[in-house]
DNA sequence: TGACATCAGTTGTCACAACAAGTACATCTA
DNA sequence: TAGATGTACTTGTTGTGACAACTGATGTCA
């Protein structure tokens, strides 16, 4: 009987969620390895791209990450010239983030690269399955508060 | 139109089944916390549980994970008595991993903590859904390859 | 306005992950 | 059976994650 529960412990659909996760990350990886980018630098890359001019904190939030990560990530970017640090205006505790003219090059480089591995790993799916999948992972997250 | 693909990138499915692994490994590690054990350790504990004397090479295989971290792992579960190494019979280079009491008493301990954690993240979800979400993930990792 | 809590960012510590390289042993093959 | 090749494990390096603690700036409120 317990040996039943075991068995079951060990395909957990949250433990297979997150190999699942483990695997498309370490994809990036491998993709990115050539440019000298990693998977988080991507993402504040990206997300740069979309917003920038916050503050540490506020780009901490966005990309999932803690203050003390998020700044260590920050430090490498900022040392290989891909983001600036700028002094936030009205707190003098607070740096704004942005993209260097090589950071957004890059980034437009990274582009295609990650729009493919996009592209084979959704290979099959329907849209309504993506959305599906989509949801039941929401509804998955709300469950762990 | 360039601005349309970014903001699916940023919503793209590999990114979200990663954020929700992430959140879900955070979660086993909070609740691990107190035994002191973490996410990974608990892995093995639990494979071993199901399948003992196996080499490292082999457990790493099972637990998905590299042999030098399997390696760097084990150090610290056999320093805290958890597990035991010995010696292969028939390959001197290998050695074979072995549960000690203290390492199956400490798994009986954090079984149900697992088990309140997957039932309490499963709420609300139809076996029917479990088992989509499931082959969803499955087919998914099969376009990784 | 001065004591106090709060907040932004940093630093330190430990655990993991990817990867390269090294050591000792095993196996294969000429 | 000696030399080449492969295997099991370990070690080193770099990057990230969780967490605690610290510095300096900000905000609050009596």
């Amino acid at each position: 009987m317990a040996d039943t529960n075991d068995f079951k412990l060990n395909e957990s659909i949250g433990y297979l969620i997150s190999i699942t996760g483990f695997r498309y990350k370490g994809e990036i990886w491998k993709q990115l390895k050539p440019f000298d980018v990693t998977p988080e630098q991507w993402v504040v890359l990206n997300r740069l791209s979309i917003e920038e001019g916050v503050c540490q904190r506020e780009l901490a939030e966005r990309i999932v990450k803690d203050q003390p990560n998020t700044t260590r990530i920050l430090d490498k970017m900022e040392h290989k010239g891909l983001i600036r640090r700028l002094p936030a205006p009205r707190d003098r505790r607070a740096f704004l983030v942005f993209l260097t003219d090589e950071g957004k090059r890059l980034r437009e480089e990274l582009l295609p690269v990650i729009r493919k591995l996009h592209k084979s790993s959704t290979q099959g799916f329907a849209d309504e399955e993506i959305a599906l999948l989509r949801s039941l992972l929401k509804r998955f997250t709300a469950n762990l508060k």
